[in-house]
RNA sequence: GGGAGCAUAGCUCAGCUGGGAGAGCAUCUGCCUUACAAGCAGAGGGUCAUAGGUUCGAGCCCUAUUGUUCCCACCA
């Protein structure tokens, strides 16, 4: 037959056309099927705004490498796919987009608004779904689901009136976290802190009763317009006889209390803490436990208000510098000093957040957070790495509840109607008409949306049908692996995990299968601003999918962060080659389409091949049943490389070119047979080629990808034609080196006589040293006597390469007095092991017997040097 | 302040339940050997951060130290 392929692996050629033919064969749909084990996993939903990142690239590439592994071992998988719609960031871009027509939010007013938000997502939501096809992504794309179509819809509403009617939900005036840019609030989780360099503000404020001044330091002056109160500790000696006294605010000239709370330290400082109940989370609960008034001063784009007419309208820093300057004049500055301190900023804008009292929807976490540590406690739902435990462990441990409403439009509106007669909240699933206490229908409903990870939270079932006990529930939920990053776990996961039992029973997954995150070449994060990240996109154009996805499956541990090295991807985009023209060489060495089962009787090699290739599959197996894909590639890649290529290939060269027809057709099935098995076990990771290469060998089957998982069969074990086709292995690489230690060129052929008691083992290997020891004949014997030869020892042989022209004698005597050197040394180690009494008592049989049987070979090569030696020293 | 990760070849990193240290890239030496120069055959290069400990045996387990990165946290 005689394919003609490429002389190099094209990506170009062959991706787009095969994942159409994946589609067309409807390979990814997932079929409810009866009897079979299910294997199920939900994609993270990327943003509609998003573009596919390194992140992304490497998040999805996990995923489909298992749920392709687990649909070929038989399991009715389900990859669902979908998109989140990211209320504040989506509605930031557009807001954004819309700026620069010159149009605002409140000129389109909150109707006009959404139809253009749905027009953002018809426009981009699908980008982000093309990029993951880009990928080879096997998701069920019939069933791809958005946070916002009519199912999630149904399920938000759902959950809010459960939690609503259980008392979890409430609505609440408390402090908040307030983002001035975003204009919302954001939950705890959303605020990232970071340390700025600041000032320390010391400042007077004058007892009332003229006794005196108290001192105290702030970081944020501006913020004095909202003092109510000034704290110490109850157990501070030095202002003891002050508390219950007033003080006055400066500037503001208001009185206000000395009060005393255990929240102050009292060695920070001068041991005194300004309150401001409305603008921190601190003073807010101080003011509580102390009845103290919130004075709101700010805006909600953190502007002074008009109740300060000095400073209204100002931004808060502005404000600050006015407020300083003010304070200096009255004579109330102390001092300035130069202090860093952690500010909270919001994690989409980076803008400082401004803690604000609002009123706001909340979910008591309490309750929810319990059921869920507890999940994972008992096992139910595990880590891997297990060490990510304590980040869920320590977020639910120290859970505040979540404020989950936004003063955005984009988004889940908030299914609560306030009456305008009796003033009753109704909450219900459908639209309300009228007011479920007094039946007015002066109602109106709560302009807010929900936090965008209230939805995401339900995605593990709410994709499935749920409310709704639809067959897609109840087959495929609770789902199998969540594969995340581990900056997520606080936003996501967590979230997913007491959903998933507060409204299923039911933990959403067994395994969360976290990873880290993509860095750049220097280890720095990838981010815009900086313009360092890397388009993977970009590097599937120049290097193909399996390249890419191949480079960030292997080299890294589950867990730790990766750098993106361009060099691995190369290394890869090498390695789908080396495969492509392994095939090649099969082709044309090919005679017909038809699969051939393996011959009856196998050759050495063959079996060795078989053998090796045999524990392979166990070997790749396991480590991806232990979630370490990174181990299994690369077992697959020396397999494939070094064992398949480099040795098996070159040796099948001799009966392929020889004149034993039979002996060529048996070479030919065994090739074909280990690389189109071999292919199967790398196809969760490249795919494409994988693909490409088995539909053009013999094969039973449409696809590649629906074929069965290979399995470990006991009876291609040949332990023992392994152990014998080693020896002729190490007697090749021996001779090679020799050659190369003494320079003498690859065409420079010469006899090599074999003196060795496996007479039968290396008969048997005869043309393989022919072609890859740059033998011209070989000689088989159990002793030879030859002057003037090269000598090469292994543990199994004394080899003569009669190149008599380069042998010097002495020469050649200290070679081997050298390899005797290293040889008395290993024997030395072995000994002196199994010479310890503690070793031989407690060491395990295997590990003894291994010992053992090293020293035994060593010993025999010793034993060989020798001889070599002294037939040396006699034709001296 | 609490917690976690990392420290292994010149560089980037693997190393699964402890049994004589690995890969890719880079370097050096030979090779266009009719699958592949994106290749083949060789070579050099490591006190596995430091100090203790457990063990017959430690890169791996324990303790401390140093350096580094990250997460969390209310010291104004």
């Amino acid at each position: 037959m005689a394919k003609e392929l490429a002389k190099q692996y094209n990506p170009k050629d062959v991706e787009d056309r095969l994942y159409s033919f994946w589609l067309e064969g409807k390979y990814f749909h997932a079929k409810r099927e009866e009897g079979k084990k299910t294997y199920t996993i939900v994609i993270p939903p990327p943003n509609i705004t998003g573009q596919l990142h390194m992140g992304h690239a490497l998040d999805n590439t996990l995923q489909d490498a298992l749920i392709r592994c687990k649909r070929m071992q038989g399991f009715d998988t389900l990859w669902l796919p979908g998109t989140d719609h990211a209320s504040i960031a989506t509605e930031a871009k557009i807001v954004e987009k819309m700026k620069e027509e010159g149009i605002t939010k409140e000129d389109l007013g909150r109707e006009g608004f959404l139809k253009r938000a749905w027009e953002w997502k018809e426009q981009y939501g699908g980008r982000i779904v093309q990029q993951l096809k880009k990928l080879g992504s096997s998701c069920d794309w019939d069933r791809l689901r958005f946070t916002m179509d009519e199912g999630c819809n149904k399920a938000v509403k759902e959950v809010f009136v459960n939690l609503y009617d259980k008392g979890l939900i409430y609505r609440g005036e408390r402090i908040i976290n307030w983002c001035p840019h975003c204009l919302t609030s954001i939950s705890d989780a959303e605020v990232e802190y970071e340390d700025q360099a600041g000032h320390f503000w010391h400042l007077r404020y004058p007892l009332a009763d003229g006794s005196g001044y108290i001192q105290l330091a702030t970081t944020r002056p501006e913020t004095l317009l909202g003092d109510t109160a000034v704290a110490v500790n109850p157990n501070d000696e030095r202002y003891k006889d002050m508390i219950g006294k007033n003080v006055i605010l400066p500037i503001v000239h208001r009185e206000i209390p000395v009060v005393a709370d255990d929240y102050v330290e009292m060695d920070f400082g001068t041991g005194v803490v300004k309150i401001t109940p409305a603008h921190d989370p601190n003073d807010f609960e101080v003011g509580l436990r102390h009845n103290l008034p919130v004075i709101n001063v700010m805006t909600d784009d953190a502007k002074i208000t008009s109740d300060y007419p000095a400073y209204a309208g100002m931004d808060r820093y502005e404000a600050r510098k006015a407020i300083v300057k003010d304070l200096e004049a009255e004579g109330a500055l102390v001092k300035i000093e130069d202090y860093s301190h952690n500010v909270g900023t919001c994690y989409r804008c980076s803008t400082t957040v401004e803690p604000r009292v609002s009123k706001q929807w909340f979910v008591k976490m309490k309750p929810l957070a319990t059921p869920a540590i507890d999940a994972v406690k008992n096992g139910e739902t595990k880590f891997v790495p297990q060490r990510f435990e304590k980040v869920y462990f320590h977020w639910l441990e120290n859970i505040r509840d979540w404020c989950i409403s936004r003063q955005l439009w984009w988004g889940h509106r908030i299914p609560a109607w306030y009456c305008a007669d009796c003033g009753e909240i109704t909450v219900s699933k459908t639209d309300a008409v009228c007011c479920a206490k007094c039946g007015s229908k002066n109602i109106k409903q709560d302009p807010d949306t929900l936090d965008t990870w209230f939805s995401s939270a339900l995605w593990p079932f709410s994709t499935l049908g749920w409310p709704d006990n639809t067959e897609d529930l109840k087959h495929y939920y609770p789902t199998n692996t969540l594969v995340t990053g581990y900056d997520i776990i606080p936003f996501w996961v967590m979230r997913m995990m007491f959903s998933g039992i507060e409204h299923t029973g039911e933990v959403p997954f067994d395994t969360v299968l976290i990873h880290g995150l993509v860095r750049d070449e220097q280890g720095r994060k990838m981010s815009k601003s900086l313009g360092n990240g890397v388009d993977p996109l970009e590097i599937i154009e120049n290097y193909g999918a399996d390249a890419l996805r191949f480079s960030l499956i292997t080299g890294n541990s589950p867990g730790n962060d990766m750098r993106y090295i361009p060099a691995r991807v190369e290394a890869s985009r090498n390695f789908a080659n080396k495969i492509w023209n392994a095939a090649r060489f099969l082709l044309m060495n090919l005679k017909s389409d038809e699969v051939t089962a393996l011959p009856e009787s196998l050759a050495l090699e063959d079996k060795w091949i078989l053998s090796k290739y045999n524990k392979l599959i166990k070997d790749v197996t396991e480590n991806i049943d232990k979630y370490e894909l990174g181990l299994a590639a690369q077992k697959l890649y020396d397999f494939i490389w070094d064992v398949y290529c480099d040795w098996y290939i070159e040796i099948c060269k001799a009966r392929l070119n020889g004149e034993d027809e039979a002996a060529a057709d048996n070479a030919r099935s065994v090739l074909v047979y280990v690389l189109s098995n071999t292919l199967k076990l790398l196809h969760p990771f490249m795919p494409y080629i994988t693909e490409e290469i088995w539909q053009s060998l013999p094969h039973n089957g449409d696809s590649i990808m629906v074929s069965a998982w290979p399995v470990y069969d006991p009876a291609l074990d040949f332990t023992k034609e392994e152990e014998d086709f080693e020896k002729i292995m190490d007697a090749i690489k021996a001779i090679r080196n020799r050659r190369s230690e003494m320079n003498v060129p690859p065409s420079r052929k010469a006899k090599v006589c074999i003196a060795t008691g496996f007479a039968d083992v290396f008969n048997a290997g005869v043309s393989f040293f022919i072609r890859l020891a740059s033998a011209s004949e070989v000689e088989v014997g159990e002793n030879f006597d030859i002057s003037g030869a090269v000598r090469v020892v292994t543990d199994a042989a004394n080899i003569y390469i009669p190149m008599n022209e380069l042998v010097d004698v002495t020469a050649e005597l200290a070679r081997l007095e050298k390899d005797l050197k290293k040889a008395l040394d290993d024997k030395a180690f072995f000994e002196k092991k199994l010479n310890n009494p503690g070793f031989v008592a407690k060491a395990p049989e295997a590990v003894l017997n291994e010992q053992r049987e090293k020293l035994k070979k060593v010993e025999d090569k010793i034993a060989l040097i020798n001889q070599s030696i002294e037939d040396l020293k006699a034709m001296q």
